[in-house]
DNA sequence: AAAATAGTGTCTATGAGACACTATAGT
DNA sequence: ACTATAGTGTCTCATAGACACTATTTT
């Protein structure tokens, strides 16, 4: 295919077969840019965040974007995600998942481009090696909705001060978080967002983080402990100043 | 980093943002083609069927595709999957949602195709315009796995005989299949496969179809009633051998 | 011992499934 | 009158929420 795009360029070209192939060149017609964005997604504090960078380039110069490249030739769009969360943050073989695809025509002033949004869990402890500086900080989500509304997002710096989201990133955000709500009662995720072995405590207050609302103790319990996807450890927290929880880790198969 | 590309192009240049624009010309480096592919689902004889048209050129010549197009560049997605059903099935302003975006690299033998698939949904009623000629077939779906797994799902013929599916289509029907069994509770997916006025028994054969499993005659008849979504109108059918079941329509909004 | 949270047992409210029964159309 | 399905009433079972109580660690 790549090969059929020189005929264009050097306009050699008959009929048959390769003249119809040589209509599929990509540069025989304009096309969109495609690009993909990823939140990453961590719980700090009891409140989602994600790391947002600040652009310092036109569009958008000077407000907060999530990580974003151009999707290459040869990369499929998973891949592209996964090189854009290594090369831009940092991490790599966490937990990634496509979510929707923005093409409003004119959600980027320069030029057409289409982005696929991802979002990506991770516990807060592997973002150590992150590089947070002036450019990229980790941007605490502010939810402006309750239960499975939808909307807009907006970003926090967590010593405060609202962040201005580039694009339509803060729609990106939105469906991130629904998404979450959405997902989390049948999907592992809130056991990407916490170290290996967890208390039940510490998994209620994930959950309760990405739904936005209190959850009841004991039925959490019953229900985390009758779905199958937890196993207990054996050990037990330690210096804790209180009776010590026992730990538990994610069991990947729901045994049913 | 794209910033270096100017040169490669617009050579008369100078600083600012006019040649930071420039950087983004479309035609400096090479981009991927986006295609949308529409799965036109409705309901007949207790199947799930899907429009399915024959590839009349390479690549997949021969085999059967969902009805798709390039997207254009002033024309958003939404637009895109609007004008694939408008021009290609002759079905207007129905209920359309975007699926997921197929991005594998060698998912188009000719050309790297980016397709952002989406599904709609329909009353076969409306369908009765459709051209369903020799190039085009309203399939039954063959759904091989049964809650929500996930996987491949196949297309056969009304009167028998599998159809070959082109590209990673199989996937793409099965990814709807698993998003209409997911959302089917919560969001209005049942009424847009009937006519406006239905009964209750046919919007629980509605239900079993897409589930692929039989549902409780009370239990279903309950949860309806008490959700807010359906009102009765006051008929009922007529001509059905037996007692006539009263009428009920679809009401927009969740009352709670 | 005090403080603090972990973990258990039990009661209640709610909703799904099951079943029996009555209602009402066409033939 | 018969048939077939609509629609109602009630019982049971499973699960979530609420509450009371016991258990176990650090300070």
């Amino acid at each position: 295919m790549a090969a059929r795009k020189r005929q264009s360029r050097n306009k050699a070209s008959d009929g048959g077969e390769r003249a119809f192939l040589a209509a599929y060149d990509a540069s025989a017609f304009p096309h969109p840019s495609v690009a993909v964005d990823v939140a990453l997604v961590t719980i700090v504090e009891g409140a989602l965040r994600a790391v947002l960078v600040r652009r310092e380039e036109h569009p958008a110069k000077g407000a907060w974007a999530l990580p974003g490249g151009f999707v290459g030739m040869d990369e499929s769009l998973d891949a592209a995600a996964a090189r854009v969360l290594a090369t831009k943050v940092g991490v790599e073989g966490v937990f990634v998942e496509q979510l929707y695809t923005f093409g409003a025509v004119k959600r980027d002033p320069r030029t057409r481009v289409i982005a696929v949004a991802y979002y990506a869990l991770v516990h807060p402890g592997l973002l150590e090696r992150a590089p947070l500086n002036g450019n990229t900080v980790l941007a605490e989500l502010a939810v402006p909705w309750r239960g499975e509304s939808g909307g807009d997002v907006g970003a926090v710096r967590p010593e405060g001060g609202r962040l201005k989201l580039a694009f339509d990133h803060a729609a990106m955000l939105g469906l991130v978080v629904l998404r979450l709500r959405g997902k989390l009662d049948y999907a592992p995720i809130g056991f990407e967002l916490l170290p290996r072995h967890f208390t039940l405590r510490q998994l209620q207050e994930v959950h309760e983080t990405i739904l936005g609302k209190r959850l009841n103790k004991d039925s959490f319990r019953r229900r985390m402990l009758a779905s199958g996807r937890i196993r207990a450890t054996g050990r037990r927290e330690a210096d804790v100043g209180h009776r010590p929880a026992a730990l538990y880790r994610f069991a990947r198969r729901t045994k049913r």
